[in-house]
DNA sequence: ATGAAAGCGCTAACAT
DNA sequence: ATGTTAGCGCTTTCAT
């Protein structure tokens, strides 16, 4: 009967309880924090009113008081100019889930940024760091939130030595075991589909090819994608196939739905791993289910994510970072890289 | 040289601004913000200063000013028990994409929710609104959010009549249309995979599916899912088909790679749609491009998203919002249920 | 045309 | 043991 009169629909505030439970705000602050000496009676008294009430405590204004907004950015920066939905791909949609995940573990949110939207809307956000994937060289938005204070760590060196935080792999290695392992099967003639973006996990990978090749004086049979999407891969490796020197063993760089791509092989003829050994560089979780099991090659998201979100509310909370953590890919082999023949003796 | 001293690292604020260029708060604010009714010169003075500093507004103080945080959450409430990447499927990649991209036109963010978390994570981050994908029945999640105030917006009605405003499809008229497609085709035993989740999208299909198997004298054949992932479903197809009485067509209501799925029903020695006709209600893109294409039901995730998100941004701005929108799912008849045999004449 | 001052809702020094 | 007060950085009346 005594509640001050409020506007219908009006937030309670800590003031309001304050004076509800005939208390000053500190106590209130207290009490709910479980900050203070507050005797055991007050706190409850507190509490109680504070629940009758329906009192929740604005998260803006904490915030703001706080200096940080316990917020992370997470943006895929592969393809900018397309305007596409990078959750879609395995990978991304793995390395998505994760950051959520591990921003949660240390009170953090998670914003997406979409790939492509007017700039002032990065800059807008309230964000205490920014996760990104992909930077492409010299990165604007990777320029724009530093100017902005804001803690940045890229999942790739987008340049040798930068100066942020970084996870990234040597993807030059992790592409050469898997060339070693098919030539070990046996395949003479190796294709591979790549993507000529700015991500230096296509450049690295597709020199490391082109490298080896060289060295093995093997005659590179290579597909170079335009732009994101499964179609573009499967029309690549319909090209590669049909070369009038078609190879025995294919790696596959792009993501690409595992089942999807053995559908396709088998359409033009092909038997994996009979005719053709492959190897994918996905993170498809069918892999292992399809008629053949598809090796795969993992770039592991949910590491990347975990130690990502780590280095950033490191940065955040004034722990210093290291440079950066390289991590190991991991090679799944499974029959369809099978060895062709056994090698007799 | 004029320069005052500043800790390093400590961010510029509209004060320093208004300091350096030697004019108040006021004016920097509306300099900046193109409002008030200053000459141009001031405003260009000011603007030039404040570039120059590297000045970035506090983007949580002008919420807080603003009583509004411009921050939207998504959250997905299936298999809430599971820790699992919703992500993942086909569906809610889209969902989130499309979100988040709805989000930004609004000049919202938006925060993705994790399905499983302490629950003060939820109520402590700063959201004006959130679209909860599948809410359960009374879901407390909802409660917590309608209680702090913050607007909610589903994409289905947990219970009929739900006070807030819901997009939603009538799921019992898709899967009637897709089953009496599969009779006109010439079905005499139509299987289906579900999944008895909180998900009304499935309580209704499935019940759809009794129903108008009862009224046709038809004996279903019902395969029940117990939790997420595609390996389940396989599992269960499996099942159906090597039931004594096995079905000629197939409605996977779950999400499932459709490639994936072939694969598998091709291992099973049955051939689609020679014998198996073969529906799934799934988003995945590749649907088109398997061998056979496979005729889907989709739930537009995209529309789905504009529109929740133009209501949940209707009623954060105060602007009313009727109670729902029913939408149409959308059938795509491909290969894999074309009938098998033309009725002469 | 510009500035002073109040206040968004909260927390934390610093009294008492 | 509890309250007073000063801000976090911004926008916005309302004066001048």
């Amino acid at each position: 009967m005594e509640e001050p009169e409020r506007k219908v629909g009006a937030r309670v505030r800590l003031v309001d309880v304050a004076r509800a439970a005939g208390v000053s705000k500190t106590t209130v602050s207290d009490a709910l924090n479980g900050a203070g000496r507050l005797p055991d009676a007050t706190r409850e008294h507190v509490r109680q009113v504070a629940r009758r009430l329906g009192y929740r405590p604005n998260a803006t204004a904490r915030r703001l008081r706080a200096g940080r907004s316990r917020l992370l950015g997470l943006a895929a920066r592969e393809f900018v100019e397309h305007p596409w939905f990078y959750t879609e791909l395995a990978y991304f949609a793995r390395l998505t889930a994760a950051t959520t995940r591990a921003g949660m573990t240390h009170g953090y949110g998670v914003v997406l940024l979409p790939t492509t939207g007017p700039d002032d809307y990065w800059t807008d956000l309230p964000l205490d760091g920014v996760f990104v994937v992909d930077p492409v060289e010299g990165d604007p938005l990777v320029g724009d939130f530093l100017a902005a204070g804001v803690a940045v760590v890229s999942d790739r060196r987008a340049v040798a030595g930068t100066p942020w935080p970084w996870v990234d792999f040597d993807y030059g290695a992790a592409l050469r075991g898997v060339l070693d392992h098919l030539a070990a099967a046996g395949a003479r003639r190796i294709a591979a589909v790549g993507a000529p973006t700015t991500a230096c996990y296509h450049r690295d990978s597709v020199q490391a090819y082109l490298d080896w090749s060289a060295e093995r004086g093997r005659v590179p049979l290579l597909a170079q994608l335009g732009g994101p999407g499964f179609e573009p891969t499967l029309a690549a490796v319909e090209r590669l196939l049909s070369d009038p020197e078609p190879p025995d063993a294919l790696v596959v760089l792009v993501e690409v739905s595992p089942s999807l791509l053995l559908d396709r092989i088998r359409k033009l003829g092909r038997s994996v791993p009979g005719d053709l050994l492959l190897v994918c560089a996905t993170e498809d979780p069918t892999a292992p289910f399809t008629d053949p099991p598809v090796s795969t090659l993992s770039f592991l998201p949910v590491e990347t994510a975990d130690i990502a979100v780590g280095m950033l509310v490191d940065l955040i909370e004034g722990r210093g970072v290291a440079g950066g953590r390289l991590l190991q890919a991991r090679f799944d082999i499974r029959t369809s890289s099978a060895p062709r023949s056994v090698p007799g003796g």
